[in-house]
RNA sequence: GGGGCCGUAGCUCAAUUGGUUAGAGUACCGGCUUGUCACGCCGGUGGUUGCGGGUUCGAAUCCCGUCGGCCUCGCCA
């Protein structure tokens, strides 16, 4: 029985008790089927909801067609919408109707399915993405995607009523050193040479604002080459901006208004402005890490000057190194031995040395030390426990050792910590910008300065005069914006004088040669009247993750890539025929034993 | 490249810790069923325990290797 399915009265989510007496057309996906051998239930869903249809006996064609569906078959349905009286299901929005089936097409039948589409079950992630269009039917992931649309939206409009434009750059472009690895795609029309996916549009789009384009802001794909995590994919969105004629402080007010808009649109939260700010040097002594998460305490305390003198080796040779000793003090009777044997092999695993660590305990004399590495502080027990606040009960956790590994260790252990005592506050938005970066970074492997962020980072006007003479104490016009631990935005004021571009690029260890090579379009543009500006790139996926309380980034990327780089949907990257890299003068290589 | 966790019917899991013919739910097939809504009831099909090797009288279980997935360090201007 043909169902003019290209004219549905209403969508599977719409009906009410209102609609009683009305016909409709209906389509979608069967749920689920209730054979009943004389009535039957079939749920029908679409993105909307799910409506129940009920096929009876007299109506003899339909109801022995609906008899034969299975999960996931295709169908459009006219009938009758009937009150359900005192068989409502208060479960589903429409459960105060049901459709009392007249005529039923069934448009596509569905194969037995790899997975359930209806049920909650944790399926294996492989088997969802190789059959990601399944997954992308259950309810949970079409919100996700409806999400991800609403905050793309809000952006797009928040910029382009703000004066910005949006402009296309190039996919194919130019391999730069610096940063990340390139996917490169090789040029078929000049043999041996290659083009590389960008890794963002950052020089187009400064090139935009000495083109005179003022305000420009794009949603845009980019490609990186490197290891993949939860939170990073090869290719990702972001919102890419720039602006000219600016200082920080102008950006960083464009940018916190996007903000509350995104949390407006996507949550309906205002966000009170403006937000927090700390300088990395402050992020990094109080937490750890440049993009600290605020929604809980558990600081690192520097107690280098109190255990100096301590005849305790761990830490008298991390001190003699030039290195030092912070601590974290958290309580709770959950981090038993067990526990902290378990964080010690964490640190292990990350390549740290160990987690000396101690308890706090009421003695007959005071506050003593009790286990772990007890005896060595116990002559300062006292002046040490009052000094990081710790009480009978706290377990303080040590890191001796280079600054950036104390960090690093620290912020693990602080993060770790606060999982297992539960201390993380959900439902909470701790957004704060971190500023003043350092503007390089010392490379101990390679013996050289890297950008902390990228070459065409602007110095600090105050910090310029160290550039040469100390370049590890210039600060940056950077900002950072982060959120619950997460960064999420990234910008600085860049570089629009020559000299100062050339001098940043023979710092970094980029001959003149190589620059001109690499960036010879740059600093020509730099030559020809290059306005102040700056900008910011958000990364789109990161925020629908954080918004839609998704564990991982793949949840909300369409079709995402797994660890190893491989899309389990299309089997991408495959290789190719041989004809295809004659084209290109390419030859494979024997893998390597 | 390093560290860690995992891999058993299509799917989600179990298998008394090395012991008989590897089970259950669901999906699928057949039958019954007129108020279900994760409908129910009866019956049935379905397994190279990722793959390869080893130890053992005997391996899903222990060992080695390998493939795949996930987390993580390095890496990610």
């Amino acid at each position: 029985m043909a169902v003019a399915y290209n004219q549905r009265t209403h969508r599977c989510g719409e009906l009410r008790k209102a609609h009683v007496g009305q016909t409709v057309t209906l389509a979608g996906w069967v749920n689920t089927s209730r054979d009943h051998g004389g009535m039957t239930f079939v749920d029908l869903r679409d993105h909307t909801g799910i409506t129940q249809l009920r096929f009876t006996p007299d109506k003899s064609t339909a109801h022995a067609a609906a008899r034969t569906l299975h999960n996931e078959d295709v169908i459009a349905v006219t009938g009758q919408v009937v009150s359900r009286g005192e068989w409502t299901n208060p479960k589903i929005a429409t459960g105060e109707i049901e459709v009392e089936v007249t005529e039923i097409d069934v448009l596509s039948r569905c194969d037995p399915l790899p997975f359930q589409i209806n049920d909650e079950l944790d399926v294996g992630e492989d088997l969802l993405l190789k059959y990601r269009f399944l997954h992308l039917r259950r309810p949970e992931m079409q919100g996700i995607f409806r999400l991800r649309n609403t905050v793309a939206k809000a952006i797009r409009e928040y910029f382009h009523e703000h004066g910005f434009v949006e402009i296309e750059t190039p996919f194919l472009t130019k391999s730069t050193p610096e940063g990340a690895r390139d996917y490169l795609v090789p040029s078929r029309v000049r043999p041996g040479t290659f083009y590389a996916l960008p890794q963002s549009p950052q020089l187009f789009k400064q090139l935009f604002m000495i083109a005179g384009f003022d305000r420009y802001a794009q949603i845009v794909r980019c490609f990186r080459d490197e290891d993949l995590r939860l939170d990073r994919q090869p290719e990702f969105t972001q919102l890419d901006m720039e602006m000219a004629f600016v200082q920080r402080e102008d950006v960083m007010n464009v940018v916190e208004g996007c903000v509350k808009r995104i949390f407006k649109d996507a949550m309906g939260l205002d966000i009170p402005l403006p937000l927090p700010r700390m300088t990395e040097h402050e992020a990094m002594e109080r937490f750890g890490i440049d993009r600290p998460d605020t929604r809980f305490g558990l600081e690192l305390r520097d107690v280098t000057e109190l255990v100096r003198g301590l005849d305790f080796n761990v830490f008298r040779d991390a001190i003699d190194a030039g290195g030092v000793v912070k601590c974290i003090v958290a309580g709770g009777e959950k981090l038993t031995r067990k526990v902290t044997d378990g964080l010690t092999e964490e640190l292990r695993g990350m390549g740290g040395a160990g987690l000396p660590l101690t308890k706090v305990a009421q003695g007959a004399a005071g506050i003593e030390f009790q286990t772990g590495i007890a005896k060595f502080f116990q002559p300062i027990a006292a002046k040490l426990c009052q000094a990081v606040g710790a009480k009978p009960g706290d377990t303080v956790f040590f890191m001796p050792g280079k600054y950036a590994d104390v960090c690093k260790y620290l912020h693990h252990i602080r993060t770790r910590v606060a999982g297992i005592l539960g201390i993380i506050p959900e439902n909470q938005w701790n957004l704060l910008w971190i500023i003043d970066f350092p503007l390089l970074t010392w490379d101990e492997e390679e013996k050289r300065w890297a950008s902390t962020h990228h070459p065409f980072t602007a110095p600090l006007d105050e910090d310029l005069h160290m550039l040469e003479t100390d370049p590890g104490k210039v600060r940056d016009k950077a900002y950072d914006l982060v959120l619950n631990g997460t960064e999420m935005a990234g910008g600085s004021i860049r570089i629009h004088r020559k000299d100062v571009q050339s001098q940043v690029f023979r710092i970094l260890g980029i001959s003149d040669e190589e620059a001109k090579e690499k960036f010879e379009f740059l600093l020509d543009a730099l030559r020809f009247g290059a306005p102040p500006h700056g900008g910011i790139a958000f990364g789109l996926d990161r925020w629908v993750m954080k918004l839609a309380n998704a564990n991982s980034l793949r949840d909300v990327i369409a079709f995402p890539k797994t660890q190893r780089a491989v899309c389990p949907l299309t089997n991408a990257p495959s290789t190719v025929s041989k004809a295809q890299l004659d084209e290109l003068f390419l030859t494979i290589k024997p893998l390597p034993k």
